[in-house]
This record gives structure tokens, C-alpha cells and sequence, in this order.
DNA sequence: ATAGCTGCAAATGCTTTGCAAGGCC
DNA sequence: GGCCTTGCAAAGCATTTGCAGCTAT
């Protein structure tokens, strides 16, 4: 059946980032939140989503991709100009991109170890450091 | 004066890439060459060079930061979706993304260095590896 | 009841493309 | 002359927004 049931663990999630458990949300949570780490663009989203048999557009897609986001959620990560990942995993760890089919890759996080940060510019914090090893 | 002249260190860098070296292709060349490394959007470099005096069409901007790239004359950089840099320092380093500004700022080579790259996937080869320190 | 969500379609912003006219070799 | 370049405007694409109607609490 096709029918989505309201797991108390992502409820209970959605309402730590007082977000309200509406349908499509909780349609969109599952599918990011109980598949292990994934790596979607909107796109691939809206079409889970919409195979798994829930009417969801695309606009509220990205609404909630960027609430989930804001609420610490979801990663996102910038590999095109033009094309945006959300990334389940929002431990800190690295990437590699895999140029020809357009998938990204976690590098797992004691493969490759940063050195010290280099001084930052004054008056900075560091928000996020991305690091992509592009592939091909 | 606004002339810009037909300099023929970067005429000669043209032909080495197999691009004619046309008036709209020598004034993008300097103002990109030879005001050391910048990092340019195309917008801006377009406004720079109407500034110049020269008449050059966004399209053609385009087009010319592609064939340079190509010709590995620069270097895209990818920060956000929906915005490219282009930097004219095209040997191995890394960024500084400052977001208030939206400006890039080289990373002196020494500061940061990389340990050991990751074991790669099965039957790849690294393209290109970017590192974005995002600080605000 | 009401603040928050959703869907749709239109709008946006950056980038690319098609094609006729122009310029370099 | 021939081929590369350019300019313009139109098209493309991913993403965002405005707003009327719906829904969770």
C-alpha cells in the first residue's frame, strides 16, 4: 500500500525544528530520513516522492528542501552552477563528484584529514568548509 | 586614453590557444591578465570592460570566459548555484568565500595543505579537487 | 480561529543558443 | 574567401515568489 504512516520518530523531528508534520512533509522526510545518506537535487525528490504516490509539487520541493536546511536537517552542497544536492549526512565530512553520471560520493571522514586551517581573513568565522574532489 | 593596445604578450598567449586575438578578445584578455589574479564574475567583467569604453556584448563575455577556460587560461569556480567565478589563477590552490560580500579570496598555497588524497573509486581519475572556506 | 502550508503559474536570474552580419588571416 | 567571432534577442533551466485556498493545532 501507498499509504504513509506517521512514524513518532520523524514527527517528533519535525516538530524539534517546528515544522508541521503535513502530509508532503512527512512524505518528503521519509524518503530523505529513512533511507540511510542520500544525496538529492529537488528534482530526483519530486520524483520519489511523486512514484511513491503522493501528490507533491515541486515549489513546495524546494520549500521544504530549504526549511529542512535551515533547520539543520539537510546539507546543502554546490558541485554546478545550476544545480543544487541536499545531503542527509550533516556531519562534517567531504565529497567526490563523479563527473560523468553527476553523482556526488561521501569520502569517508578519516580518508582524508585537513591540516590546520589557514589564518582567516579578520573579523571571520569559519561557516562551513566544502571540500569536492572531482572525479572523472 | 581608452585605446586599449594590441599588447603582444597576450596576442601571442591568444594564438598559443588558437583564439584570434579580435579587439573584443584582447580588451577581456586584459583586463583579466594583466591586473593579476582576479576572480570575475561575468556580469562583472562585462561591466568592466563597458567601462573600459569597449563595446562587447554579454553573450560574447561568455563565450570568451568559456574558450579561456578551456584553453586553461582560467579556472571556474563554482560557490553558489546560479553564480560562476572565473579565476585567472589557474595553478592549484583554494578559496576564502566571504558570503556577506560574495567575494573570493585566494588561499596562500602554504596555508593550507591537504593531507593524503582518499583512496578514488574504482577506476577514476582526479580532475580537480576545490576547497571553499566559507567564513562570514 | 489562525498561523502555517501547499499548489499553481508566473516571474526571476544566470547562462546558452541560433543565426545573420562582421572581422581576421 | 573562408572561417571564426560577434551581437542581439530568444530560449533554457533551475529556482523563487505571489497569492488564493487548504490544514494542522
Amino acid at each position: 500500500m501507498n499509504t504513509i504512516r506517521p512514524y513518532t520518530q520523524i514527527i517528533d523531528r519535525l516538530k524539534a525544528a517546528k515544522l508541521r508534520p503535513t502530509r508532503q512533509r512527512l512524505a518528503l522526510s521519509k524518503l530523505l530520513f529513512e533511507r540511510g545518506d542520500r544525496h538529492v537535487t529537488a528534482e530526483q525528490l519530486h520524483a520519489d516522492v511523486m512514484a511513491a504516490g503522493i501528490k507533491v509539487s515541486l515549489a513546495t520541493v524546494y520549500n521544504n528542501l530549504h526549511q529542512f536546511t535551515g533547520a539543520g536537517l539537510l546539507r546543502e552542497v554546490v558541485v554546478d552552477s545550476g544545480r543544487s544536492y541536499f545531503d542527509t549526512n550533516t556531519t562534517s565530512h567531504f565529497h567526490f563528484f563523479h563527473e560523468a553520471s553527476g553523482e556526488l560520493e561521501d569520502i569517508p571522514v578519516d580518508d582524508l584529514v585537513l591540516g590546520a586551517l589557514p589564518k582567516l581573513p579578520k573579523n571571520t568565522s569559519v561557516k562551513r568548509v566544502d571540500v569536492i574532489i572531482r572525479v572523472r
